[in-house]
DNA sequence: ACACTATTTGGCGATTTTACCAAATAGGAA
DNA sequence: TTCCTATTTGGTAAAATCGCCAAATAGTGT
């Protein structure tokens, strides 16, 4: 593998580890609905406000949300629209599984 | 957040996280070409063998790819194309970073 | 300036991930 | 069976991730 081609995938797999957490699919979804602040996240998901910050960050680090200050509160935006249609191969995937195993435990 | 949903952001979480390496982006990259062993992998990487077998094993689990054994080799397959619509989009974040980068050195 | 709220940052232990080496396993060929 | 090749598995040290607490920062309103 060439050189430019490694740094290529290296700075995908970065974008992809942003999104390869629960509590950070779970942001993404909710910020397609609208934007919402810290607070408003932090209580739909029930961690310390410290920790919903970091993963808003790691976020943000990889480009797919950005903040917008509004008083004292931070909102933050989804930037890229299309990392959405990831949900529906993701669960594409998973259903797969599930078929495949149900199919296992038949036979 | 409702259990339920909880667990499935967590399901989905899995099979990103399985993505999230940029070794395993490649593998998925070639596998869309055509199913290859693992040594073919291993050279084209240049990594050791199981640490090739280990990714491979990481994606199998998550139901991206399956095994085909065909002698003395093991033969990958990519199970989801769709896993591929991924590419664009995240190529699309990472593009997007840099024009708003080069913006900000310009103002 | 002071108090109050929202958010970020630093630090810590616990857990997970990663890459390599060495050893085990599986199958084909002599 | 024995040898050989391909792959997997177990072990280990180094690095990264995670979630909470405590402290710092930023902005509002008095």
């Amino acid at each position: 593998m060439e050189i430019a081609e490694k740094q290529r995938y290296e700075e995908m797999a970065k974008v992809v580890k942003a999104m390869a957490h629960p509590t950070r699919l779970f942001i993404i979804d909710e910020l397609k609905k609208k934007p919402h602040c810290v607070c408003e996240l932090t209580e739909m998901i029930g961690a310390d406000t410290s920790t919903v910050s970091k993963h808003l960050s790691v976020l943000k680090n990889a480009g797919i949300i950005y903040a917008e200050k509004r008083g004292n509160n931070v909102y933050y935006h989804l930037r890229c629209d299309c990392v959405l249609n990831f949900y529906n191969c993701i669960i594409n995937v998973i259903e797969t599984g599930n078929r495949l195993q149900i199919e296992r435990i038949k036979h």
